[in-house]
DNA sequence: TGCCCGCGATTCCTCAGACAAGTAGAGGGG
DNA sequence: CCCCTCTACTTGTCTGAGGAATCGCGGGCA
């Protein structure tokens, strides 16, 4: 057995070590890495897993490589980039900012929904309906749905939070769904409907209640 | 015929390339890429270096390859600024999208607060107390008493979405503060030891609530 | 003395092939 | 109908080879 659930590929460990050894001040800010052959010789890899480790720092913007005299040492540091916090953080950790976002954007909804979103919500909840027999395609029409209901909200930067939530919230319900798939479709999409019907109406609270009730046995599940 | 694309390595034209194709929607979202074998040859390269810049769209969080599966795409583009959504959006949805984050976070913290936690909570709170003083040290006093109730909440990424607020609220709150002093300095600190006791004796709704109340009135008088 | 040129050593870049490790789906047995 | 095994496919890693770009050294020349 493998304690760690996200295994490593080497080249990526191999990213991981140089990047620690850089902002330990092994080779300063401009300074010049060993050649391939010396480098990949002193880690115990072959030269093209060190490459790809190079490649992916340099994609990162820390190294940049010329062919010819060598590679270069150009951040000390990966910007805090957001995506990288998502990947990083606990998945469970960026649920509960979701169910954060998802229960304000709710209440915020049914106060704000105009005819036009509860008819795009509407729309939403029927595409989620078929039961999708890809695993994929049920997730992006759930994701599709959630994000119908941010957008309802009228707020720029709920739906950019949003978004920038997806990726990691995808990856980790398709994994889930593969491996458990859900108990009962029907009160899946029956927490759906109560939620649209609570924007409809306008009762912000009940929005916000039916949110917040069905992302917290989402966390459980995928807990 | 080469003489112009060579500027870049090849690896570095194809990562370009790639991207292209994934922002032009021919692979969606989550959809898994042709096999390296398959791709390469389409593409008229080597597999190293299809794998070298698989490597760099990985390192900036596009791709994800895992053994035996493929590679899949995990973003459509490459993670926005935050700073300039921020900087652009409407003070009241940024204060909107805060309302939502810090009052799930207090919830979250009166569940899990250390008796670390309430100390620095208590700490926070005095500190916020001395008025009188420049306007600017006061809203910093504030802001880090608001960031003191998300670490008790123990999730990072609440933590990481609080600190990409700060600086647009704080100037927010700068501005109004000198243009209308709070209207009674002692209701508003009155209303956030209220928060702080609900997080001290572990009381979820209340903490909640008084998280809420606080930030809608600060939210009306900013608007 | 100072400058320019050629040349070789070093280094990265690209390709091809081979085998190991892992995954996912098909098919058989209960 | 469910579970298990087995197989085809895909990515991960290593090795070896040759091509291309860069840098530094030394010789030739004014």
């Amino acid at each position: 057995m493998v304690a760690q659930l996200q295994r490593h590929p080497l080249a990526a460990q191999v990213a991981d070590a140089l990047l620690e050894r850089i902002r330990a001040g092994e080779w300063p800010l401009g300074h010049r890495l060993p050649a391939e052959t010396v480098l990949a010789a002193r880690l115990g890899v072959g030269r093209s897993t060190l490459r790809e480790a190079i490649r992916e720092l340099a994609g990162k913007g820390v190294l940049d490589s010329r062919q010819g005299a060598g590679v270069f040492v150009t951040a000390l540091d990966v910007p805090d980039d957001w995506d990288a916090v998502l990947r990083r953080a606990d998945v469970a950790a960026v649920l509960e900012a979701r169910i954060a976002i998802e229960a304000e954007a709710a209440a915020l909804a049914a106060a704000r929904r105009t005819p036009a979103d509860v008819r795009a919500l509407r729309r939403a909840l029927a595409g989620r309906a078929p039961a999708g027999r890809c695993v994929d395609d049920h997730v992006d029409a759930d994701m599709a749905f959630h994000r119908a209901v941010i957008v309802a909200a009228h707020n720029e930067v709920l739906v950019e939070l949003f978004d920038a939530f997806v990726p990691r919230v995808r990856t980790a319900m398709v994994h889930m769904l593969r491996a458990r798939p859900l108990a009962s479709e029907e009160a899946d999409h029956e927490a759906h409907a109560r939620l649209v019907e609570a924007i409809a109406r306008r009762d912000a609270p009940a929005a916000a209640a039916a949110s917040r009730t069905h992302l917290t046995a989402l966390k459980e599940a995928l807990g």
